[in-house]
DNA sequence: CACGCCATTTGATTTTGATCAAGTGCAAAG
DNA sequence: CTTTGCACTTGATCAAAATCAAATGGCGTG
């Protein structure tokens, strides 16, 4: 199903992609020593504050992205100024719509990252030039699909108490790839984000964290850092049985 | 059922192709004839009484479809029996998770339809060989994210008055392509289903359409036809400005 | 026609989570 | 070391939707 690159340890690589590649394996892993090269030309690497906008809602995409770290998240807005985050997306993930010109979401970096950007029409233009690449976006795209349902059975049939749960679990399994260790993390949002991604207050979610506390389901220090005693008793009480 | 052939120049296209090409345009428009002749040779249609099941949530994938008529449901379930609706296709939507053998939902005939079944192993093939099909679900998995997204919005943020509007604009947007006229058509969902998409209870569901009917934002007969008056009106009962 | 079987509606009550309103704790600025 | 400003927590109250419990209203069958 994955398929690799044969070249990977050839020297023709642009170097600041080769470490890059090597350490998380992105869509730019379909592309030939040549198209990364090309590709590379184009491309400028950005760091974002937490709170920095990559795109807002309704303004024109110019630019796709990879993010080489931190956690970025995609939210949508009522008239109203009623909020929803529909996505949260981790490195090494590709950022942005392919095929569209009007962005339907906002995504902003979640906490301090960094993102490398290709222009849309550079990207636009290897995409159609390589099916390999198209096929790495369509997993991406697959991939962010079935986290969405997932997400939407939690949105409309989960507790407030399992939608914190559930919200912890995902961030144990997702914040960082390289490491065994899913117990202890921290939270790459504030409570005001978290509300904004169960649907719920932030008073809700306050007291949710303090049950799972009182309940040695969870520990906290520091508001952000959470350590998880046993995996599969936050997993129940996030109603995954 | 009787097919007419309405391009001379196409004579090489599969008879039962042709009609259904022209009329709906789906992911078998990227094949050429004789692709479209050779998968046609595995295919097979199949009708479907409502409440039929396409696949269930677990199950390994042996079939990709076309949905060639009606509406089928994509449902989430929890070990409880809660349940969510994390998805509606309407015709000629392509039915199927590429690149997974097993099914992380179930799919349901939610009316009468027909479907045009293709063994996955043949269309997995054909997609290595064919970019342009490729395309053709790439495009279709972001169409099914950008709604899935849309409805984390409604299911996380909207009230259950916002919701039911919504699920009716949805409907009268999508129930008929072919239509110009969306102020009338039925629902293709019951109650119950209704609320499992809304992430609601079926009383409540009844009571926001009693609302709504009071109201005059819409009329209903017969439990399952509906009537909108003024299509903005019922958009801002829904939230959407 | 009467019957039972559905799906749907309606009503009464309870529960959950939202809202409103203080408090707490901590870190940066004065 | 105070003050100020956040982010978060906690408490009291309120409102929306769930739950429990009957009705109602076709619709097909005996």
């Amino acid at each position: 199903m994955e398929v690799r690159r044969r070249d990977i340890h050839n020297s023709d690589i642009p170097v600041v992609c080769r470490a890059c590649e090597a350490r998380h394996g992105g869509v730019c892993g379909a592309l030939t020593a040549e198209q990364l090269t090309e590709l590379n030309k184009h491309s400028s690497r950005h760091r974002l504050e937490t709170g920095a906008e990559v795109i807002g809602q309704g303004e024109t995409v110019v630019n796709y992205s990879n993010i080489m770290r931190g956690v970025v998240k995609l939210t949508k807005v009522m008239a109203d100024g009623r909020q929803q985050i529909v996505g949260l997306q981790f490195a090494p993930d590709f950022l942005g719509r392919p095929f569209l010109t009007e962005s339907a979401i906002t995504a902003e970096a979640a906490t301090d990252s960094e993102v490398c950007n290709f222009p849309r029409n550079v990207l636009d233009r290897l995409v159609k030039r390589t099916p390999e690449l198209e096929h790495m976006l369509h997993q991406q795209a697959l991939k962010e699909l079935d986290e969405a349902r997932d997400w939407m059975l939690t949105l409309g049939r989960k507790t407030a108490q399992e939608k914190v749960a559930s919200f912890l679990y995902l961030i144990a399994t997702h914040i960082d790839p390289e490491s065994v260790d899913m117990s202890a993390f921290d939270l790459p949002l504030s409570r005001a984000d978290i509300a904004d991604f169960l649907g719920l207050t932030i008073e809700t979610v306050s007291r949710q964290f303090t049950k799972l506390r009182k309940e040695n389901v969870i520990r906290i220090e520091n508001n952000r850092h959470v350590t998880v005693p046993d995996m599969d008793r936050l997993m129940r009480y996030a109603g995954n049985d």
